[in-house]
DNA sequence: ACCTGAACACCGTTCAAGT
DNA sequence: ACCTGAACACCGTTCAAGT
């Protein structure tokens, strides 16, 4: 009980305990996992440390969901869901190029704000109300499109995985440790810049442009790619 | 020093016990890695489970590299050079799509090989030779393709990313546990199939189609997608 | 019914000590 | 020069016990 020297903020003593007449809840078990996170990262999910957050034993989250794994994956459908319902209402379902831009701009801005949840359990299937409304939003949108069910399945599966996949990735990077977040990130500068020209001139030659692209730019061009992808299968 | 009940295979005591003659080196660090990682998965690399498999104690390996993070990257970008290596020697140049399918073909190989060491760094730099080579042979082959550098270098990045990305993801899926895997991969199947026909028509409906697409076919519309995409700048 | 707290079997990493 | 082994500060999870 006497204070750790951790990197926790204010006081230490069950600053946030919750009045008995509040319990527990999944719901809030996951906000607060949410808050905690988006302040201090996926390496912050612990336990002992969730359970400090909420004013409460670390093992009573155990009381509401089985394992972390299950916790995450709440977490993962509650940003979906956030995702989801940032769309706009006024959105023309008629308009499949509309709604599919609209869909990868709200993911990637889940998963900037989001991070380390997107980056535990972006791979992985919720089955929670959030993708639950995602999918049929995508399903329905490329059927009425004109494309047969075997035809949805195969581009809804290569829009959504690809935009996951990339904004995994980026979350992946995002939530690393800063250490290792400048280690990365000064890479291209220190190696591409130096390298040998006579075994490396492409590598050599660009080097200066490496830097210059970004995460959005390419993001945006992969999405672009696919839509294109969408509409020569609707045309052909 | 007495018997574990881990999941260790056959013998305890120094199983591979190194001869003194032959001292410690990263390359029989990474291979041991490698080897590990493949046999029983992510969760096996740790620290004193490696130093077993070296016949050596745990710390050791910190002669050798400063943390486990420079580990993993060194095993890393052994992977990716061999998926370098395993290149065709007989490619064309010339051929820009042809080089990209082999690269995209050999990491997904890569990937199959290795989904461990994949999952935890795919979306890091590793600066490595491996990484140095690869980067070389797209940034040259889109050079001489008759793309700017401003240009080379943004679809060089998109291409990259995407593969890295689909990669990063199926091998981040295949390196669950066990468990978790089955779980996931029985989700559409488990949820989707028995959805609210009212409220999910589109999932409910394309449900048996679901299952039947694979992930292969995926990242080959995607690689297909960005090749396209290259291919309308070249021509626009 | 719900939460607590000790305990278990792990981690990565440091550092003084050994050879 | 290189490796060892005890130790530290963590993990997720279980389960008997408390209220």
């Amino acid at each position: 009980m006497s204070g750790e020297t951790r990197s926790v903020p204010a006081s230490k003593t069950s600053r946030r305990r919750r009045n008995r007449s509040d319990p527990l809840s999944s719901e809030l078990i996951v906000e607060r996992a949410l808050d905690l996170t988006r302040r201090e990262g996926a390496q912050a999910l612990t336990m002992r440390r969730l359970g400090e957050e909420l004013g409460v034993d670390p093992t009573a989250v155990y009381r509401h969901f089985r394992d972390k794994d299950e916790l995450v994956l709440a977490c993962m459908d509650r940003v979906v869901a956030m995702a989801y319902d940032a769309l706009d209402p006024h959105l023309d379902v008629q308009d499949w190029r509309g709604v599919l831009r609209a869909v990868a701009n709200q993911s990637w801005k889940a998963c900037e704000a989001h991070p380390a949840i997107y980056s535990l359990a972006y791979h992985r299937t919720t089955g929670g109300p959030g993708e639950r409304k995602m999918v049929e939003l995508l399903l329905s949108t490329l059927a009425r499109a004109g494309l047969s069910p075997r035809q949805a399945v195969l581009h809804y599966r290569t829009f959504a995985d690809s935009m996951l996949a990339m904004c995994g990735m980026k979350a992946g990077a995002q939530s690393l440790e800063t250490t290792l977040q400048e280690k990365d990130a000064g890479a291209w500068a220190r190696i591409y810049a130096i390298l040998p020209q006579e075994e490396y001139p492409a590598a050599r030659a660009h080097a200066p442009h490496l830097a210059e692209v970004t995460e959005r730019d390419i993001y945006l061009a992969v999405t672009d790619a696919v839509i294109s992808l969408i509409d020569a299968t609707l045309r052909g």
